[in-house]
DNA sequence: CTACAAGTTAAAGTGAACTTGAAGTCAAGC
DNA sequence: GCTTGACTTCAAGTTCACTTTAACTTGTAG
């Protein structure tokens, strides 16, 4: 359990350093999201620069990505070095729109919230409040995620 | 299909009137949000108030509310009367709080993410960004909604 | 050498919020 | 009388992001 050379890591150090359950490391790297080396007995051995990634993940899923959404996102991150300046903006910049969008709806959301406590209504035909110009019109079946625009 | 009696809606005046599916509104009925009388023929005839409740729940899942939530919220509204002020004050205080926590995280990762731009990092043992205080934490499977606090 | 913890895979289960499909009923129009 | 369309119920399917379970192998401590 020691770990003697401390340039690889177990399933279940990154499991801790991170607060992501090993199901879920194993789940991320069969969905490509992480690699991991192989012991000779077919053990994870995971390099450290893994730890950034799934921070990258974490903090993506927090701002409202999907897991589909972050492996494009880290599509465009170079794997063998540390991301740039100039790669974390061209990310960040996206991002940071889509963060406001979002901000911005559930302000006005909470403005209309204050505003109805006057008002009472929340009528489909009377008031605004109720309807937004953004529909949330996903298709199919399943949940309905965040989705913005 | 034209309405004789302008006093109770089909679930497809329903349902166009108010942007849901019609599926959605049968479900709706099951997990007992709303209500409808039936027709002779077993059809539900919903009386135009369902309209007001639904418009309820939309707005209460954009906040971010699940329908177990919603369920218990309408059921602190009067059934039978429009609800009045001091019924929606009640209600609104509650929610404008979530909304509010749930902007000042968005802000933070936000300026996170702007402050990342110069730091690069992203690591979980320096950057504060990704080491925040607030756990996702929601324990067994299925997909992590919003969970505040 | 024997426990026992920690790792492996593959498949199935979970919860939320619905949708879809199958099979049937009912009223209106031709 | 027959088709069409809107409605009904009930069961099963869908998506997402995982977790859980089962059956098995490996590595380490005593």
């Amino acid at each position: 359990m020691v770990a003697a050379v401390e340039t690889v890591l177990t399933i279940s150090e990154v499991a801790r350093r991170s607060g992501v359950a090993s199901s879920a490391l194993r789940f991320y790297e069969e969905r490509g999201l992480i690699t991991a080396e192989r012991a000779g007995s077919g053990h994870r051995r995971f390099p450290r620069a893994v730890l950034r990634r799934i921070a990258f993940i974490v903090f993506a899923q927090r701002i409202g990505l999907s897991l589909d959404e972050i492996s494009v996102e880290l599509a465009k991150l170079p794997a063998d070095r540390v991301p740039s300046r100039r790669d974390w903006a061209r990310l960040s910049g996206a991002w940071t729109k889509r963060v406001d969008q979002r901000i911005a709806e559930l302000q006005r959301l909470r403005d209309g919230l204050t505003a109805c406590i006057g008002c009472g209504c929340l009528s489909f035909d009377r008031c605004r409040l109720s309807n937004p110009a953004d529909k949330v019109a996903r298709r199919g079946p399943g949940p309905r995620f965040w989705v913005p625009d």
